[in-house]
DNA sequence: CCCAGTAAGCCAACGCTGTTGCGTTACGTC
DNA sequence: GACGTAACGCAACAGCGTTGGCTTACTGGG
């Protein structure tokens, strides 16, 4: 389904960068897009055809500013199009349908078991997606998929632990398509939840990492502008770094990961020891890859977030030794419950009207 | 000096990307270059056609394989383009001339000292440039310089560190390009090393780092083919990481930090656990970027690269749990002492003929 | 020796981008 | 009501890669 034409890339890619523009969610003129694009005005007026003429964006009236004609104003659809994002654990299903701007139309939750079989899991996977698909009119996209352990996007597919998984080895994707007849993505939790960050805000999310606290600890990060997926899809598997040696035994077999040290905090009921270990996980990441916006968002990090931001702020200034030119904000996750399924439906808006990576080049 | 037109983009993207491929040494049939652009074969013969004319490649020769006209083959001109890089310590200042492919066409070495005033450092590389020019023939495109210390290369400037630091603050990119007349480009020593990498291998190297074990420690990171920056041009400033608690003391003033721990197990001989420290930097890398390879270089590692590669083979598929899809190659630079010199020659290179980040899109 | 068969490559027309130049529309101001 | 101004549309244009047809250059069989 890839254009066949470097024109219609550009095409494309300009339509995904127009869109980018109008999720922030103000009106915007022709002026500002093609500033924005840094084309004519003229490129955008036909750009803007396009994307009416599919029903993505619409006029939005006008303003009158001084002498002259008035600027006519644009704004997005956001009921012209939906996506259904499933936010998958071993206990919970939790489902939201969003619209074209990530906006939840509705949600679902549902108690299951990590017993299931892989047959019953695509069932009651689909089962919620039907359901959900009631909720809206816009043109159903696709339906997202995001969940914690070795998840291989491109191929879509649950690696699984090595710990007896019965989902180990599950071809979701294929599955779940084949049974919906609907485009469907599969992804790490951590980085649909980023998916869904940078879908919202676009324009303030280049360099981003975002820690997902739940059961494990994930990370996910947006560099110069993309969202990083790794060789084998595993980036942000982060949760079995070592934090501290011969520390707390962990379900891996090892002692001292990042999230059995976590874990066992919380257990004791040492709050600021277990934010201890967020900020120098947080620590070293912003070292390594050198972001300028950590997001905290998941279940567990929610009730003490008010010491967990201020241990990572604590140990960002103290470790990036204060230098003025570097700042570092640490930011909440205001999509709270709903961060991996909204995530995972913006995965969807995300590669159907989303800036493509690469236009042209080798391979 | 940006194109103008999005047609204009695609053409440069397209140039560079045939450039890339031709830069694989061997020489190229029409029919290879567009299976690996996704274009047809007769849009090849135009962007050939562009290449030839502007002198950067050249037939080499025909081949047949069977009835039918022969394959026209092409190869890369080397000797059409030079560009200069300087490698800066606070000890010494190494430079070489390169061609187009990266081949070193000369290098010249120079003891210098660390408390020379500003002014002086900048005429001390303008010589260096000045003498290095006189080698080789083809179109000057520019000099690179790579230096150790937080340096941020959109500004061009040595940002230093905390200590008295005589070149803190200096904007030797400006100074530079001024005393020069020629563009010049600064950059952190371990990503100028990982452009050098990319640049003669770039179909391996997608998702790669680089461990650079000089005086201090740094990395760099190439990401689903690009280079990462970061945000505030510090990626890769991973030499304070914490990595053992209450350990050896850092000249940033703590104690423990990576770089501090390798150099005291190296003074007090212990060559395997100055490898335990590189392990452990290189395994929390890879779990949080996911790149399939890991290139060891730098002047200190060399003398113990057996033992260290070891190491991070040991910790890398001990702490990926050795599953099986799961792979990381784990090299050492072939460029020896003039790994960060020729990397920031090839930076100017890459800059000016590498397949460019992105294409369209809003600002 | 000639001629069919095959594969590479060129030429010209085309469709599609965004750009340019100029005219039209709609507003505020005098 | 005339004038200046700013936004916008129409039409012609340049440049990209694509398409279809023709030419070139080789192999191999009659």
């Amino acid at each position: 389904m890839r254009p066949s034409s470097p024109l219609d890339r550009v095409a494309g890619a300009h339509d995904a960068a127009v869109l980018a523009v109008a999720r922030r969610g103000d009106p915007v003129s022709r002026a500002d897009l093609a500033a924005a694009l840094r084309v004519t005005p003229q490129a955008i007026s036909k750009i803007l055809a396009r994307l009416i003429g599919r029903g993505l964006m619409a006029e939005a009236g006008t303003i009158t500013a001084g002498p002259g004609k008035p600027t006519t104003l644009y704004r997005i659809e956001p009921s012209s199009r939906r996506a259904i994002g499933l936010h998958l654990t071993r206990t919970r299903l939790h489902g939201v349908v969003v619209d074209l701007t990530g906006e939840i139309l509705g949600r679902l939750a549902l108690e299951i078991g990590h017993l299931q079989p892989i047959p019953d899991l695509v069932a009651t996977l689909a089962t919620m997606a039907r359901e959900l698909m009631d909720i809206g009119d816009g043109e159903l996209l696709g339906v997202g998929v995001g969940m914690p352990g070795p998840v291989d996007r491109g191929e879509g597919v649950y690696r699984g632990t090595a710990d007896p998984d019965p989902w180990r080895g599950a071809p979701l994707r294929r599955l779940l398509a084949a049974e919906l007849e609907l485009p469907v993505l599969l992804d790490h939790d951590s980085r649909a939840a980023l998916v869904g960050e940078t879908w919202t805000q676009p324009h303030l999310l280049r360099d981003t990492a975002l820690l997902l606290v739940e059961d494990g600890l994930g990370a996910a990060l947006c560099l110069n502008g993309r969202i990083i997926h790794g060789a084998h899809s595993q980036a942000g598997e982060i949760g079995h770094t070592v934090v501290r040696i011969g520390g707390a035994p962990c379900s891996c077999g090892r002692r001292g990961c990042a999230q059995a040290e976590h874990r066992a905090a919380l257990d004791a009921g040492d709050a600021a020891a277990a934010a201890d270990v967020l900020a120098s996980v947080a620590l070293d990441l912003v070292r390594l890859v050198d972001v300028d916006r950590v997001i905290l968002g998941g279940r567990t990090v929610h009730e003490h977030h008010a010491v967990t931001m201020e241990a990572i702020r604590r140990d960002l200034s103290a470790g990036l030794l204060a230098e003025p030119w570097i700042h570092v904000e640490v930011l909440l996750s205001t999509r709270g419950a709903d961060l991996i399924a909204v995530g995972a439906a913006c995965e969807v808006l995300e590669h159907a009207y989303g800036v493509p990576q690469g236009l042209v080049g080798p391979e």
